[in-house]
DNA sequence: CATTACTGTAGAACAATGTTCTATACTCAG
DNA sequence: CTGAGTATAGAACATTGTTCTACAGTAATG
């Protein structure tokens, strides 16, 4: 830790700080999640944290937000074609969720104890999901996932690549070969609910 | 809170901490899950998690092996065969999942700061998922699954039914119909990745 | 250049947490 | 009835998130 003596310039320090949450999360998991250690990396006093962003809750739903924006960006460049189904879809899904560990982990895999997004941040998660909703329905539209309610079938979807991923960075998944074996999973999925079984 | 003045017998200190342990946490999640709290309702002194677990640790090590083992248990009675294919097994992982939802956030949704399982509750894990792999094997014997390992059937499996209960318990599942769209999730997968697709 | 308003910093302070230790007092087996 | 075992209360410590205050570096204004 180099000693910084002159103070950090405005602009930088949320960015700063944003880098070092990230940073110690993916290294140290949300146990190292603390506001001192936080600051200590990013060379700022802990109040920094409690004036660019609302304390730790404030610094998780930026997190949070970010994630989902970036999430939703990524599923919205893919789509559910005859040819493609919902291949790209879910690869970019878990592509996302294994690029970006620490944000998906304030996401969706651990419960910060005091943290509760708020409505504008849920919005933001729900929009996300929206987009996913979408993309089934244009599928739908040439003969995909016919058999299904929109939302129930992005449901399906979510929970086919979440459960995947989930699994695999809680490191319980024995698959020998997980890119191979999500690749199978994903075209049975494919395969169960993608076309129609009268 | 009755008060009691005097002291709680030692045979009943363990059951009544693991009770109040998993009250608290159905009731107010990890962030309620504190020694004084979960001794405070069991009426039991503080020290007596240190006496009779090994510290909070010790308690959700406890709480995550009785899980594992009930999983396994719950698992154990099903089978996968021609007529009834993973279904049953699939309703009894996440009946158990909904119903004992404390154990099902510590074995596999909240990750607890400081708590690592040992390498003997890991291996009660293992064997639960060995459980799977087993129901698997002997599907494949009756040639469901046969396009796949082993291995990478059951994880298939597992990822189908933690996917969709984990979001679930998220409370990020919008589907309007839970149970219905669960029981169509798992007839797509079964579809797809049961039977041979050469 | 000098002054002023802003804002990042250091550090104390507080309550709550997990954990350990000690002294006390209850309980049950001998 | 006595003594060994053990549950209890409570103090104590380090660490956590958070708030407050006094101080000092920065930068824009005159």
């Amino acid at each position: 830790m180099a000693s910084r003596t002159q103070r950090t310039p405005s602009q930088m320090i949320q960015p700063e700080l944003m880098a070092a949450a990230l940073q110690i999360l993916s290294e140290s998991g949300p146990e190292g999640f603390t506001i001192r250690a936080i600051a200590r990396r990013a060379e700022v006093a802990p109040m920094a944290i409690y004036n660019h962003f609302d304390g730790k809750d404030g610094l998780l739903e930026a997190i949070w937000i970010e994630g989902f924006t970036m999430l939703r960006r990524e599923l919205e460049v893919t789509s559910i074609n005859p040819n493609n189904k919902l291949f790209d879809t879910a690869h970019a899904y878990r592509r996302f969720a294994l690029t970006h560990r620490s944000h998906y982990t304030v996401m969706f895999m651990h419960r910060f104890i005091g943290f509760t997004p708020s409505a504008s941040a849920a919005a933001v998660a729900l929009e996300t999901f929206q987009t996913l909703v979408r993309l089934v329905k244009s599928a739908q539209s040439v003969g995909i996932f016919s058999d299904y309610d929109t939302v129930d079938a992005a449901q399906m979807l979510w929970s086919t690549c979440h459960g995947f991923v989930s699994l695999e960075m809680l490191d319980i998944n024995f698959a020998a070969d997980r890119d191979e074996t999500f690749i199978d999973f994903v075209r049975g999925v494919e395969r169960g609910i993608a076309n129609s079984h009268e």
